[in-house]
RNA sequence: GGGGACAUAGCUCAGCGGGAGAGCGCCUGCCUUACAAGCAGGAGGUCGCAGGUUCAAACCCUGCUGUUCCCA
């Protein structure tokens, strides 16, 4: 083994070694755990939010393996419409060419080519985090099996009503050429003005209107007002005059106009806003369409074929002109934008399909209500819920080629709509071959919500579906709870009538250092594969894990991966030292001969049992906290430490050697699902087999001792070794140690040998009375610890030094004086927190006591 | 406008009813043959503010201030 690690050698090497050997392949076991990947995007590179969700999920899958479950993590990819079309569509305007010229066939032919290699490259991507997933059934949102699904859930939904076609108001993103769901609008407050127009009225007078949005006005079909607005009552059912334009539209009364709001009158435009819309249907307006699909103006006009910024600035110009613009104000309002390309959406009147939610949804919320489907932490339980309460209906159509194509072919002659898993060759209807398909692909999440089922078989009633669904575990984060999360267990209960998952583990948002949002304009992101090449994949993969409380997001500060990269290397070296002291043991169990060996085997029995729960209830960064902290603080900064003596010591030196063996052992297994490179590693310089396919670790009722006496002999180190550095003695100088008391504590020759090794200290002697010329290295119920000085010793230092002492025991003894002389306390709290602090308060007066004595010996 | 989350050591964060914690950073001293990516010792905090509940509050409740996210 070298002196330092370097993860580079190993990590590919045993990534290798378990695909080969068929680790991550499920194996009959007790119980099974199965769970789904959420497929990442593939035009996304993976960043730090991917990494902590694959971490997440492969600790607990290793974990799960390790416990003897038949254990099955099934990898894909998301084929990523909208994203994905918009990357291929410019690459081809890099090479001088459309979509359009190419063709539909040939576009999406150039598409799979592109998606395959990218495919490859977050295959590589996942697999270098050293995630366990089986790639033998690896699948993708687009591949054929689940077009099959995807076409039998339209087919079936399409049959019972519950998919529907109609004309809405939708979100239509101009740049992306598509439309797009509710749930893919973001919306940010953005600074604009509120601009109040003039319009005359038909026969006289005059009706001013407020608006954001004055490019739209050639699109106004009627003004509203309040029917109790008293201002406008006596104009309601006039008509005014549309400036620049001249049509003449009704003014009417509707109930949804804000008095308050504005000028209190509103300009009404159907064709472009949601609201708008409604208005208009309720008094039969007009609907005029003023832009084309690029959201440019193509209302016959000065204006046509202006952006809407354009038209703005040229209408505002122009009211201002006439004398229409009485005035602008600033205004701050939300603005939707497109969430792949930020684009400001158009609102847009379109034919598009539709999934009737209401009814999927009912089923769905029952599940969450009743623990069906849990969700970790629990309150996302009320965001998934309040979501699926007031649940809109699911716009699933997209203008786009890459995806799967809609299903549904149109009759030329006679109209009617066929709704076909197998691509018909005759209308159903009147049997005319003049039949299209629907030219419109549906949203990339409809073939998503299908996943955990999908991937298993589904339509076909396979083993693996029989198996594995329901899932055990989703991991995923809160972003998508909307998109993905809710529409999995609508699709789940209602084609599996099983929820598709028992457990949903929100993990956190990666965050930078600062709290921001990571992204590639800030230029804040962190690239898991840097930090998997720099700090190694077990580093990133701890780093991640110790951070991963739940319930809150993550600020990450680069720095991290730097301390736990020097936590491999404490394990490498480490497990070096056993190496170099065990060499010819054969593995058994230790005995227990020592304080040191009780104390270290019964923390180790914790630590499983620490590590383990915490896993259990997925709290991460308790379970890596719990072994990171066993195998630093008690492993090797103390028993190894101490090792070194006992292994001089014929008596337990085999002993020892066996403990050291056990421990590393148990360790390697508790670490590995957080960092299985390094422990694949170190375990197979000690034993056979793969660690990952070892046996979870059980705490033994045999390795459990109460040791107390230990931990004093701990705290006389520490007391000797910081009398040392007060006195300022170089760590190499040698002191004299005495103690007094009761017990013996250095009958046992080895035990001795700890504080002389581990304090670096000449002699110990037994005394009767504290020697004159010393300090109090360490004061316990029993014995007293003191390191011997010479006669030059200005012993008047010692007596303020144990002045102080005594003060911080006294303001400890009062605290808890005043609790027991408090009858409430005495009658109230717990009889077990009664009797504690009553034995604290006896404590500290014996060693008050103690001192005391002593000070007054010293100062005689 | 509605809802949620968070404010703890210089920084990043655990703890969430009965002794204020970790890592990094800082100071001091050490290359003690597993590890200087290390070891030892140390400094540093009225746990955002104000009330309330409780024998007991960093932890539960209310209000305030600030940061932030989601929904409309």
């Amino acid at each position: 083994m070298n002196k330092s690690y370097s993860p580079e050698d190993i990590e590919k090497k045993w990534y290798e070694k378990w695909k080969e050997n068929g680790v991550f392949k499920p194996e009959k076991g007790n119980g099974k755990f199965s769970m789904v990947i959420p497929p990442p995007n593939i035009t996304g590179q993976l960043h730090m939010g991917h990494a902590l969700n694959i971490v997440v999920q492969d600790i607990i899958t290793r974990y799960n393996r390790m416990k003897g479950k038949e254990t099955l993590w099934l990898p894909g990819e998301d084929h990523a419409g909208i994203a994905t079309q918009n990357v291929v569509v410019k690459k081809l305007d890099k090479e001088g060419k459309t979509k359009e010229e190419i063709g539909r066939e040939k576009f999406t032919e150039v598409t799979w080519e592109w998606a395959n290699e990218y495919r490859k490259r977050i295959r590589t991507q996942i697999e270098s985090m050293g995630a366990s997933c089986d790639w033998s059934k690896e699948r993708f949102t687009l591949d054929e099996g689940l077009n099959k699904a995807v076409k039998k859930v339209f087919v079936s939904l399409y049959k019972k009503g519950l998919i529907y076609k109609g004309k809405y108001m939708v979100n239509w993103c101009p740049k992306c050429g598509t439309v797009l769901s509710n749930e893919e609008i973001e919306y940010e407050d953005e600074k604009g003005k509120l601009y109040h127009v003039r319009y005359p009225i038909d026969g006289g007078g005059e009706v001013v209107i407020a608006t954001t949005r004055p490019e739209t006005m050639l699109g106004d079909t009627a003004i509203a007002v309040n029917p109790d607005d008293e201002r406008y009552k006596n104009i309601v059912g006039k008509r005014a005059i549309l400036p620049l334009v001249g049509r003449k539209i009704p003014i009417i009364a509707d109930e949804y106009v804000d008095m308050t709001f504005g000028t209190g009158a509103l300009k009404v435009t159907p064709a472009h806003d949601p609201n708008d819309f409604e208005i208009g249907k309720r008094h039969n307006l007009e609907t005029i369409d003023i832009f084309d699909d690029e959201a440019k103006i193509k209302f016959d006009s000065p204006y046509k074929g202006m952006s809407r910024e354009e038209a703005r600035g040229s209408i505002v110009r122009d009211l201002e002109k006439e004398d229409y613009l009485v005035k602008v104000e600033d205004y701050v309002h939300s603005v939707g934008h497109c969430y792949r390309c930020h684009t400001v959406v158009e609102p847009k009147l379109s034919d598009q399909w539709f999934v009737k939610m209401k009814p999927l949804a009912e089923p769905a919320i029952k599940a969450v209500k009743d623990g069906s489907v849990k969700f970790h932490p629990d309150r996302w339980k009320k965001v998934y819920l309040n979501w699926m309460e007031n649940v809109r209906d699911w716009c699933i159509s997209r203008q786009l080629w890459w995806g799967h194509r809609i299903p549904v072919w149109y009759c030329k002659d006679c109209g009617h709509i066929t709704v076909s898993e197998d691509e018909p060759h005759a209308c159903e209807a009147c049997g005319s071959t003049n039949i299209v398909q629907d030219e419109d692909v549906l949203d990339t999440w409809f073939s998503s919500a299908l996943w955990p089922f999908s991937t298993l078989g589904w339509p076909e009633n396979t083993e693996d579906l029989k198996k594995y669904y329901p899932t055990d575990l989703l991991v995923t984060g809160f972003d998508i709870i909307f998109f993905w999360v809710a529409r999995m267990i609508v699709m789940g209960l209602e084609f599996m009538h099983d929820v598709p998952f028992h457990d949903v583990y929100i993990h956190q948002l990666v965050r930078d250092k600062y709290g921001r949002k990571m992204s590639k304009s800030l230029g804040n992101g962190i690239d898991p594969i840097e930090v998997v090449n720099e700090y190694g994949a077990d580093a990133m993969r701890i780093t991640l894990a110790m951070l991963a409380a739940q319930g809150r997001d993550i600020n990450l500060d680069e720095r991290a991966f730097e301390s736990f990269k020097h936590f491999s290397n404490k394990i490498w070296n480490a497990a070096r030292f056993v190496k170099m002291n065990v060499e010819g043991i054969k593995y058994e169990l230790p005995e227990a001969k020592t304080v040191a060996d009780r104390w270290i085997l019964s923390k180790l029995n914790n630590a499983i049992i620490e590590v383990s729960e915490a896993i259990e209830s997925y709290d991460l960064n308790q379970a890596a906290h719990a072994i990171y902290n066993f195998f630093w603080g008690d492993f090797c900064d103390w028993y190894i430490e101490i090792s070194k003596v006992q292994l001089k010591n014929a008596l337990y030196s085999e002993n020892t050697k066996r403990v050291l063996l056990h421990v590393l052992k148990t360790s390697m297994q508790l670490l590995h699902p957080f960092m299985p490179f390094i422990t694949e590693e170190v375990w197979s310089n000690f034993f056979e087999g793969f660690v990952a396919k070892s046996t979870w670790p059980q705490k033994r009722k045999e390795y459990d001792f109460k040791e107390e006496g230990f931990e004093f002999i701990l705290n006389a180190i520490k007391g000797i070794r910081s009398v040392k550095a007060e006195l300022e003695l170089p760590p190499s100088e040698k002191v004299r140690v005495a103690y007094s008391g009761k017990d013996d504590l250095f009958a046992n020759e080895a035990v001795k040998e700890y504080i002389v090794k581990l304090a670096n200290v000449s002699t110990i002697e037994k005394v009767e009375k504290r020697p004159t010329h010393s300090m109090t290295a360490a004061v316990g119920l029993n014995n007293e610890i003191f390191v011997v000085m010479n006669e030059e010793f200005d012993i008047s230092s010692e007596i303020e030094r144990l002045h102080k002492k005594v003060e911080k025991l006294k303001r400890d003894f009062e605290k808890a004086e005043k609790k027991i002389s408090n009858p409430d306390f005495l009658n109230k709290a717990p009889q077990e927190i009664v009797q504690k602090v009553k034995n604290e308060r006896d404590e500290l007066g014996q060693k008050i006591e103690k001192l005391k004595k002593t000070i007054e010996e010293l100062e005689r």
